[in-house]
RNA sequence: GGGCUGGUAGAUCAGUCGGUAUGAUCGCCGCCUUCGCAAGGCGGAGGCCGCGGGUUCGAAUCCCGCCCAGUCCA
């Protein structure tokens, strides 16, 4: 068999195909469709991030890409294949006799294995301490304790292709045998070949114990056997291999890498995207290590090229997957500049409050906010002088922080177990999607409102597809039909009222203009699809739709934000689809002959259940796996209109477009708009643009203006002895208080208490004004007022009060304001009586202090 | 899909208890200095405090919704 792809479109329970049987399940294996061949032998490329941390120390032990050699029998209980007996003799033939292996250093552990809902005995093999290969067999449903024994049994093996390599041809690490000449360009690169061969030649023996668990407290412990069995020095030992680890891993990661954006996978916070970004990070990282930070794309494209030879598909993609990465280290450069400035603050935040140590909840909120790595953190703070200590379950404190709410189950259907007796009913909708009426017989009503028709041709919810509405006529009567649910093989129809009786004979007819825009607009999904892809990139999927009458949306990945120009782009192209008046077939293959013809492109809409797929071709624009209703030509759609487009996560944007009228309605209400402004400012359509910028011209200098006027005004005000403000003494104090009635704005205000206050060192200013119909007061102080006891934040409280409103403020200056504007001079006199009273607090308020009373 | 940050001058960011944005640094403009440049000194311009509601006498600040950006987890 040739090789699956290494996204598993077709599967909604895994991103990442990381088994060969993976690509036989659950199809294959429950038995909806006989496999491809039977036995088979397939090399198929598999992506497990959980051993990430492993890769590159243990010297290709773990790997995060890797090709696993499977041969597959599928033993049904009519026909049996062959199993454990014949698995067990054609491995250890194979062993023995093709490759050579004594047979006294092949070791078989045997064990039960479970995993993915299944589970039956296995064998490990090990030649030379390594492992090289798990058989599995099959034969069990794991549920909870139970094993339930399945009608199918297969044959699961999994050879470590890259560690058959590694065994046979006895390199230092798996590495070297994995990447030969692009090791080899890398060591140059990083400059290893002073490396002390000797020394990496005598470690490499103790290899296996190189792993790092995650219980070590201390960094160097796994490779301290190593170091005490060649007799160097721990440290010097660490010195020589970090740099090699990390070597190993970059050239693990950059092929991962390869494989899943030549794929189409997008990085991003979401999803299978956020595989790819990780991966993206941690080889950066490694990679600055290393001291070759700008060599990411060079790597990758060295990958591209060896890998090539066996995955030509890597070679077309190319162009996108540089431009992605490019795009991804960017925002990655912007991250760590951003989160570094964000480190230094608060580490200098610290050392202002005496504290040498970073709080490890501190560390955590970087991580998981900000995404710095602890590391980047430790060496960043260190540079200011804050010591941070990396706490051994930091990963597990980042944890816990997502542990709550756990994503909810969706309902369960009890409809389902109701019907199961009842044939499937017959899809009218398929057999003619331009079918708007028909007669049928009931044959189940349920919960009052519930009917199953024999056939029907209206369409259940599905593929992001409504279901449709309309009515049911019988006995002279008509019932609205509601919604439309697919329960099993069975369609069910919600009534608005009172169901027939069973056995009766319906006639039904569909709410026809509903029908045929949700068809174009399902229509019309695949065309924009086929569009955004030419414009974009083969990177572009399928992430989501949503159909209604008046306008449908698609969810992309795309590694950037559209512009308004691509967003241009993809409708014109959109719309010379339509106008080409491409036809769409409708054909119902065999699963495996669907994924021959088309590839698995078809998944756009993700995962397809069933034995025979039902696949939508627009031409030659777009192929889809699709369970929805669609006009015949795409000419029907009239004309494609995008609303808009927004980023919806990190990687997908989402386009929102309508078809036909409600297309041009969508243009129609635009250009009412453009209209209305062009009347409201005043001047011709198409002077808008300079008239707007104009407007906003003025109004800013206007606005400064204003500001600049009132600030003089205050400043004239305050030196003039003008008899709008009145000047007391009180209390030993200078007075100035008054409405000032030509201030609009709280500022002007305030600026003109702030000029009375330069008259002397001993000045108090009340000022009032009406601003936006609402009274308000302000009271302010000089510099020596305050030392006296005065504090303009108590004097505000009772003119507050009077106004109908409050008052607070600072010691020097506060403000108080209500709707009670008639009251205004009033509040200003309470203001002068509190000033009155401020001699006698303050004295009473030093006796206090004699007598020992405090506050 | 869920969690967590953030959005204030051209850039990076302060802004305490809701009460005048004397905002800071860099950059920009002018002047001084110089044969000229850089550096330095002095002065200046530059803000719908992301958008829309709400609470309040009063919101950059509190509450709700939206938009934009970042990030972690599955």
């Amino acid at each position: 068999m040739k090789p699956y792809p290494i996204v598993a479109r077709w599967r909604d329970d895994l991103y990442l195909t990381s088994a060969s049987i993976v690509d036989f399940q659950p199809y294959v294996t429950n038995g909806i469709i006989p496999p491809p061949a039977n036995p088979l032998v397939i090399s198929q490329p598999c992506i497990r991030l959980v051993d990430i941390a492993n890769t590159g120390p243990t010297f290709g032990r773990h790997l995060t890409i890797f090709e696993m050699g499977g041969h597959h029998a599928f033993n049904y209980p009519d026909k049996t294949v062959y199993w454990k007996d014949e698995t067990v003799k054609f491995h250890n033939e194979y062993i023995r006799k093709e490759l050579g292996v004594a047979s006294e250093e092949v070791t078989y552990k045997e064990d039960v294995w479970s995993g993915g809902g299944n589970g039956g005995p296995s064998l490990e093999t090990i030649v030379g301490g390594l492992e090289l290969d798990t058989l599995v067999f099959m034969k069990f449903k794991v549920e909870g304790e139970k094993f339930i024994e399945l009608p199918i049994k297969t044959v699961d093996t999994g050879y470590g292709i890259e560690r058959y390599a590694w065994v046979s041809q006895g390199t230092i690490s798996g590495f070297h045998v994995i990447y030969g000449e692009v090791l080899e360009e890398l060591v140059k690169m990083v400059g290893l070949t002073e490396v002390d061969q000797s020394m990496l030649m005598k470690a490499a023996r103790f290899s296996g114990e190189f792993s790092i668990e995650k219980s070590t407290s201390r960094p160097l412990d796994r490779w301290e056997g190593a170091a005490r069995a060649i007799e160097v020095g721990v440290q010097e030992l660490a010195d020589v291999l970090k740099p090699v680890e990390d070597t190993f891993a970059v050239l693990d990661h950059t092929k991962s890498l390869t494989f899943l954006l030549a794929e189409g996978v997008v990085p991003s916070n979401v999803r299978e995207g956020y595989l790819a970004r990780l991966l993206i990070r941690r080889t950066q990282r490694k990679l600055q290590a290393l001291g070759i930070e700008d060599s990411l794309n060079e790597l990758v494209e060295m990958q591209i090229k060896k890998w090539s030879r066996d995955f030509p598909y890597l070679r077309i993609a190319r162009n996108e997957i540089l431009q992605i990465l490019k795009v991804e280290k960017k925002k990655f450069q912007k991250t760590l500049f951003r989160g570094n400035a964000l480190v230094k603050r608060a580490a200098k935040d610290l050392k202002s409050k005496q504290k040498r140590k970073m709080p490890s909840q501190m560390l955590v909120e970087l991580y998981d906010s900000h995404g710095l790595p602890p590391e980047e953190v430790r060496d960043t703070a260190g540079q200011e002088g804050i010591e941070v200590n990396i706490p051994q379950d930091f990963y597990a404190m980042i944890a816990e922080r997502h542990l709550e709410g756990e994503p909810r189950k969706p309902e369960v259907d009890n409809d389902q177990a109701l019907l199961e007796d009842l044939p499937p009913t017959t899809r009218l909708y398929y057999e003619d999607p331009y079918l708007t009426s028909f007669e049928s017989k009931v044959l189940r009503v349920f919960d009052d409102k519930k009917i199953v028709l024999k056939k029907t041709a209206f369409y259940p919810e599905g593929g992001g597809q409504p279901g449709d509405s309309g009515h049911i006529k019988f006995n002279g009567r008509t019932v609205a039909v509601t919604d439309v649910q697919k329960v099993g093989n069975v369609i069910v129809h919600s009534l608005a009222g009172e169901p027939p009786q069973e056995g009766v004979r319906i006639r039904a007819f569909i709410d026809w203009n509903r029908r045929i825009y949700l068809m174009r607009a399902h229509t019309a999904t695949h065309v924009v699809m086929g569009a955004a892809r030419r414009v974009l990139g083969q990177h572009v999927w399928q992430t989501g739709t949503q159909k209604e009458v008046e306008q449908a949306r698609l969810d992309i990945s795309h590694y950037q934000r559209l512009t308004p120009k691509e967003v241009k782009e993809i409708e014109v192209l959109a719309n010379e689809a339509v106008l080409d008046a491409i036809p769409v077939d409708v054909n119902w293959l065999p699963r495996s002959e669907a994924e021959a013809n088309h590839g698995f492109r078809l998944y756009q809409g993700g995962a397809v259940p069933g034995k025979e797929i039902r696949v939508v071709k627009v031409g030659d624009w777009e192929v889809e796996a699709c369970g929805g209703t669609h006009v015949k030509n795409t000419s029907e759609l009239g004309f494609i209109k995008i609303l808009h487009t927004e980023r919806i996560q990190d990687g997908i944007e989402r386009i929102t477009y309508s078809t036909g009228q409600y297309a041009l309605k969508a243009v129609q209400y635009k250009e009412d708009l453009i209209q209305q402004l062009s009347q409201t400012l005043n001047g011709p359509v198409d002077k808008l643009l300079p008239t707007a910028k104009h407007l906003l011209e003025e109004w800013k200098t206007s606005r400064r203006t204003n500001e600049r006027l009132e600030k003089a005004l205050a400043e004239a005000m305050a030196k003039e002895s003008t008899d709008i403000l009145q000047r007391d003494e009180i209390g030993g104090f200078h007075t100035v208080t008054g409405v000032v009635n030509w201030v609009s704005t709280e500022q002007g205000l305030a600026s003109v208490n702030n000029e009375l206050l330069k008259n002397s060192s001993r000045t108090i200013a009340v000022t009032g004004a009406i601003i936006n119909n609402k009274a308000r007061i302000i009271v302010s102080g000089s510099s020596d007022t305050i030392s006296t006891g005065f504090n303009a934040k108590e004097i505000v409280y009772e003119p507050g009060e009077i106004l109908g409103g409050g008052g607070s403020g600072s010691v020097s200056f506060a403000q108080a304001g209500g709707p009670k504007t008639e009251k205004i001079e009033e509040a200003i006199e309470a203001a002068k009586n509190s000033i009155g009273k401020i001699r006698k607090t303050y004295k009473r308020g030093s006796t206090d202090k004699q007598s020992g009373a405090g506050k």
